[in-house]
DNA sequence: ATCAAAATTTTACTCGCGTAAATTTTGTTA
DNA sequence: TAACAAAATTTACGCGAGTAAAATTTTGAT
């Protein structure tokens, strides 16, 4: 342990009979001293736990070793999913992440932008929250500060983009069910929070007119980030009305999907794909409780972990690059069919 | 817009026509200086958007205004829940809430209590892993900073706990379920990666013995935080053995209880209360989601917002009175019973 | 108008470390 | 073993603020 204090970098490079800036040199990089000089810096170590005052530490630096990641919900397990992978990658390659969520609140998203932009982050990774988003302070905080966005894109904002293709999720599902049985309608929210939806609206109609297949999009009501709650309202609704153009309801999102099955539960509405069925539903994004539905929800999955490694080495490359990239990369990863019980 | 850009508090101070110092004053509380001078920084502020260098201003205080906030395991939307609320009430009170999950890895906690340490926050609020953590790193971690420990309590370790009453929640499922029906088996994992776990356990046991009924504990196999995977794994096995020993399951928490769910559904078991199914299942803690399960699961609710407000409430408590309290604390909330379809 | 108390502002010094430039040490070659 | 370039270390100075104590201004009562 420690007998007297250490206070400082000064006091530690003392005892460890090391000038202050070599001491400082090897908590940047421990490798950059001499072998000699590492041992005892390190022995020193062992007896005295100091650390460097990381705010001293960033003062004077151009670039901090700080990666900011915001989200826009956190209680959204696909969410927690992502950073978990990002978060890791990150401090692998020894940077500090700092994990902010927007929790679906645009003023709080600004207040997050800000905070972050005086925490003069090497970079940041920014899923905003989308339609709800404040294009104007994103778009001036990208100016100031490294920016890669994920999952949902807006416009021409930040350095790259990268996120799943949208089309690749739509065509493979609305392939599949009309493969298999009746064609789907579109189940999705009048006002969607995130621009995802829009795509994959469109992907629905387009893949639909190719198959010479007639579209229906059901549009139910509701605002927020409580996704699971409004398509349960909306399922039941529509489940009363008995409204369905179809036998087979493709959700925009696994979300929205999980609350049409707990309304399709409660209605007595059997779901699947057995003869004894009433309804197939299916779904996207493979949540990470898609699997746990009653029935198990069929899906298409984001490829999270390349989803996340390309985030991140993006994010690495504009670092590098100082700031900047050539041109504004959009980087779209397909989708993987996840047959289950539902559909 | 700026027409000169401010580097610093100097240059700024200078274009407002104050002194630096009390500039400072200012951005500490805006309220410390004369009006006429807010009004004249004010409107400098408008002109040159100038913010402060937050490392240069935590270099030298002896407290920051950073408050940490750590969970086990972020892909849970319960902690997700928790988080909103508290990070809420940090920033009401003026603090900057820096947020961490340990993704279920005990090496990560350690990392982050590492970090945080040198972030030299003015409070922590600490959900620990509970058995996976390092009992020495935590507590060596809480002899530095003031910490108040939520959720998951771990013996003697930060200045107080805030957490839910385990036993209220077992008592009132095992009551209601008992009164209405066949007495509930406990259905758990074999090593619980929670303290929480265990109180429930023993809450039943004792419960089921004032009842005069017979218990009996199902402990499944399984490690890891993937507790809906190793719920359904479990619950398959059992289905599939028919070993239930009674009509009735209470899960330990609603996570498993997803997961077995699932594994009924699978399983072609029918879960509720009516006259026509096989089984009835309740579980503890309202999980976002539980509301979602088909059937929809009855199951004890945690007060979220009562802990929240009192985690952040103890933790001011614990900051004013300069990191250490009288005596440590348990503050425990009952439980509410949400009946739902599934028992 | 006067003056002491209170509130505010300024002076002056500190904090802990980054970093360029100067210096010393190390390793290699002749 | 002398010479010398490369690597490592030290010297010396700066960063952007906090903060105690001194100086000043404002306030309020007479």
């Amino acid at each position: 342990m420690s007998h007297p204090e250490i206070r400082n970098m000064e006091e530690f490079a003392a005892v460890s009979g090391i000038s202050r800036p070599t001491v400082s040199k090897y908590f940047h990089d421990p490798n950059s001293v001499r072998k000699s000089t590492r041992t005892r810096i390190e022995a020193a170590l062992e007896k005295y736990d100091y650390r460097p005052n990381i705010y001293a530490m960033n003062q004077n630096r151009k670039l901090t070793k700080n990666i900011g990641i915001v989200v826009p919900y956190l209680a959204d397990p696909f969410f927690g999913e992502i950073v978990r992978m990002i978060e890791g990658r990150c401090i692998e390659a020894g940077f500090t992440p700092s994990l902010f969520s927007a929790h679906g609140d645009q003023a709080h998203e600004n207040v997050i932008l800000d905070s972050l932009r005086s925490m003069k982050p090497a970079g940041v990774l920014l899923a905003p929250l989308g339609r709800q988003s404040d294009k104007a302070a994103i778009e001036t905080f990208c100016k100031h500060v490294p920016t890669v966005l994920f999952d949902s894109n807006i416009e021409g904002m930040g350095e790259a983009f990268v996120g799943s293709d949208n089309h690749s999720f739509v065509s493979q599902t609305v392939e599949y069910l009309s493969r298999t049985g009746e064609a789907p309608c579109f189940f999705e929210m009048r006002t969607p929070a995130n621009p995802n939806a829009n795509k994959r609206r469109i992907a629905y109609l387009s893949m639909m007119e190719r198959l010479g297949l007639e579209p229906h999009v059901i549009k139910i009501d509701g605002t927020g980030w409580g996704f699971e709650e409004i398509g349960r309202q909306g399922g039941l609704k529509i489940l009363a009305d008995k409204s369905l153009p179809t036998n087979t309801v493709l959700c925009s999102n696994d979300r929205l999907a999980i609350g049409f099955l707990s309304a399709c539960c409660e209605s007595g509405v059997r779901v699947g794909r057995g003869p004894d069925c009433d309804l197939r539903v299916a779904s996207h994004d493979d949540h990470p409780f898609s699997r746990f539905t009653c029935p198990s929800l069929t899906t298409a999955a984001h490829d999270y972990s390349a989803v996340s490694d390309n985030a991140v080495e993006t994010l690495f490359r504009l670092i590098e690059s100082g700031g900047r990239l050539e041109n504004r990369a959009e980087s779209l990863f397909p989708a993987r069919l996840i047959m289950r019980e539902s559909a």
